[in-house]
RNA sequence: GAUUCAGUAGCUCAGCUGGUAGAGCACAACACUUUUAAUGUUGGGGUCCUGGGUUCGAGCCCCAGCUGAAUCACCA
């Protein structure tokens, strides 16, 4: 298989050569003994310190006997001297003049040896005396440019081609490591609190055969052994209340999730979700351990409870706002569902505007009145409270309203980042809401669950304690950390559609079939009338064009001009 | 799913009433021993997303498709 190689590409294999003719090995194996970073080197400086560093060349300034250039590592970049005496004292002046000053170019591993010095225009830099190639590249970089007002330009920004070569996008755009940097330091945080808390990080299947605790449409996978279908987890909640009927206190789980739906800036067909649930607690203990769980975290990530997403500005400081969804819905729409019959309720979403249809039951008529009217108020984090039965088949009814649920969302400008109950742990109930579910899921509600997880409700029969849930949308809450919009740009490698394979024709033997024709035709004539050649063809005027000019231009074949007007002739 | 916009050099982008493509950076060559978007001179580099149509002639106009983005709808 040939590849297709630009300009560029072929200039670097040449030099790549031309390396192992000097009798380098462009990718040894040896270790490199790096034992500074371009950080510590500006945080640790001292006139004359011996360093060696490691990393890639991303400018080159080349001046004759001396150059500058900057060497990116892990922790950013500094600035390098080379200079032809220092780094060849001896006769030889070669490793300068042709291994630095040809042979190495832009995005290469270079490990260097110097001293630390400052510049004339106050620089730190290193004063190369050795250095020796690790690694060459083979591709350019796309790399930006910044001038000294700190503009950038060319910058690497198409979200295409950044999401499908992730590797480049992180060598050439530091903000985007720097989200990444983030992400790993919000679950580092998360687990140091739960684990303070005395709670268990545990494992369970991302194979389920009844893919349960949510509303979704799972991947189907199969396994051949067993001869039945295996779901991609949708969620692991049940799981997790397994182990709490097991006797353990507190359990969680940073969970990867699989949903075959919708793909936009928002979902991805994989993500990650917290899940954590403690027994003998309640929803009321929750939104206290939550919101002190998220001020803690927003300080590791950016060092303050304050955090900024697009025009909103959000503090993640404790204590939050609580506000039942009966409450909420008064407040905005003047409403109050309590009591209202499906039949009221239907005629006051109408009233206001919302969209309904006869199938939606009591409860999704109020969610779709407070998903339409109040649900995007809620700009710094608002617990919601109180939400109806029929919409939370996993949550104990609510100790003081038959018709509610004692539920909470925590929402954060506008969306839900979060979702907790205290459990259900009544079997019955529990075998009677599942049933429920069933029903739907015939009636054609592709979300409700068909399958009843009978192993979750013999579980559930021994005896669960009390217990608070809660799930929490990772990639949503990073989102808000580090004010990116799409759930892609907090995704090392967000799912794409796979890439056309392009076809490449490059050179004269591997013509298209139309330009073969052509030439055919031609090298019966050796030279014919341009119009005539062309009928014979008989190709469209585009695949002529590009017939023809292939030809043309691999010198084939050319097209002679004169008096008696345009000929093609065969060379 | 709907609408709008976009796809031209390795990167970021121009491209006139339709007349066989330009810039900056990057690349190559030469000069230059503290520069900083280094500089100067010179040079190379394009299946203008794909297919079809209109035309003597298409990067440009028309149709279809592919890919992406934004907004909206739907969905946790």
């Amino acid at each position: 298989m040939s590849q297709h190689l630009s300009e560029q590409e072929i200039i670097r294999r040449e030099k790549l050569n031309s390396i192992r003719e000097m009798g380098i090995n462009p990718y040894p194996a040896d270790l490199f003994p790096v034992d500074s970073t371009a950080q510590d080197i500006k945080d640790k400086y001292e006139e004359g310190k011996r360093v060696v560093i490691a990393g890639r060349m991303m400018s080159i300034k080349i001046q004759g006997k001396a150059s500058f250039g900057e060497l990116q590592d892990s922790t950013g970049r500094v600035q390098v001297y080379f200079n032809r005496d220092e780094i060849c004292p001896e006769e030889d002046k070669s490793k300068y003049n042709d291994l630095f000053k040809k042979l190495i170019d832009l995005g290469d591993f270079v490990g260097m040896e110097g001293e630390l010095f400052t510049t004339q225009v106050g620089e730190i830099t290193v004063k190369v005396k050795d250095f020796k190639l690790l690694s060459k590249a083979l591709k350019p970089l796309p790399l930006p440019k910044t001038d000294k007002e700190g503009v950038v330009h060319d910058a690497f920004t198409d979200p295409e081609l950044r999401y499908r070569q992730r590797y480049a996008d992180l060598v050439v755009n530091p903000r985007v490591k720097e989200v990444f940097v983030k992400r790993t330091k919000m679950f580092t945080a998360m687990r140091n609190f739960f684990n303070k808390s005395g709670y268990m990080e545990v494992e369970t299947p991302v194979l389920q055969p009844i893919p349960g605790g949510a509303a979704a449409r799972p991947f189907i996978s199969h396994h051949n052994a067993l001869d039945i279908p295996l779901y991609l987890r949708i969620a692991n909640e049940l799981y997790l209340k397994r182990l709490i009927i097991g006797g353990f206190d507190g359990v969680y789980e940073f969970s990867k999730n699989f949903r075959n739906e919708g793909m936009d800036r928002t979902h991805n067909p994989e993500f990650t979700a917290l899940e954590i649930y403690v027994a003998y607690k309640d929803y009321n203990w929750m939104m206290d351990y939550t919101e002190s769980l998220l001020e803690h975290v927003a300080i590791e990530v950016n060092g303050s409870t304050k955090s900024s997403f697009g025009e909103h500005n959000i503090n993640w400081k404790a204590p939050y706002k609580r506000v039942s969804m009966t409450d909420s819905i008064n407040e905005f729409t003047g409403f109050d569902i309590t009591g209202k019959s499906e039949e009221e309720l239907r005629a006051a979403a109408k009233s206001m505007g919302v969209e309904v249809d006869d199938t939606m039951g009591k409860g999704k008529l109020i969610d779709e009145i407070f998903g339409e009217k109040c649900e995007g108020n809620y700009i710094q984090p608002t617990f919601i409270t109180d939400y109806p039965k029929e919409m939370s088949p996993l949550c104990k009814e609510h100790r003081d309203n038959p018709e509610l649920t004692e539920r909470f969302e925590l929402m954060v400008c506008g969306k839900e980042i979060a979702n907790a109950y205290s459990e259900l742990n009544d079997p019955i109930d529990q075998r009677e809401r599942f049933e429920e579910q069933a029903k739907l899921a015939e009636k054609g509600d592709d979300e409700a669950t068909g399958i009843i997880d009978q192993d979750f409700l013999r579980a559930l029969e021994y005896g669960m304690p009390p217990t608070s849930g809660i799930g929490i949308g990772m990639d949503r809450l990073i989102m808000y950390l580090t004010n990116n919009p799409a759930i892609q740009e907090v995704l090392f490698f967000p799912q794409m559609r796979p890439e056309k394979a392009k076809v490449v024709n490059n050179d004269i033997e591997a013509l298209t079939a139309e330009a073969k024709s052509v030439f055919k035709i031609l090298s019966e004539r050796e030279e014919c009338p341009l119009a005539e050649l062309k009928e014979q063809a008989g190709l469209s005027n585009k695949k002529w064009d590009l017939s023809i000019k292939a030809l043309t231009k691999g010198g084939l074949a050319k097209v002679i001009k004169n008096d008696a007007g345009l000929f093609v002739k065969l060379l």
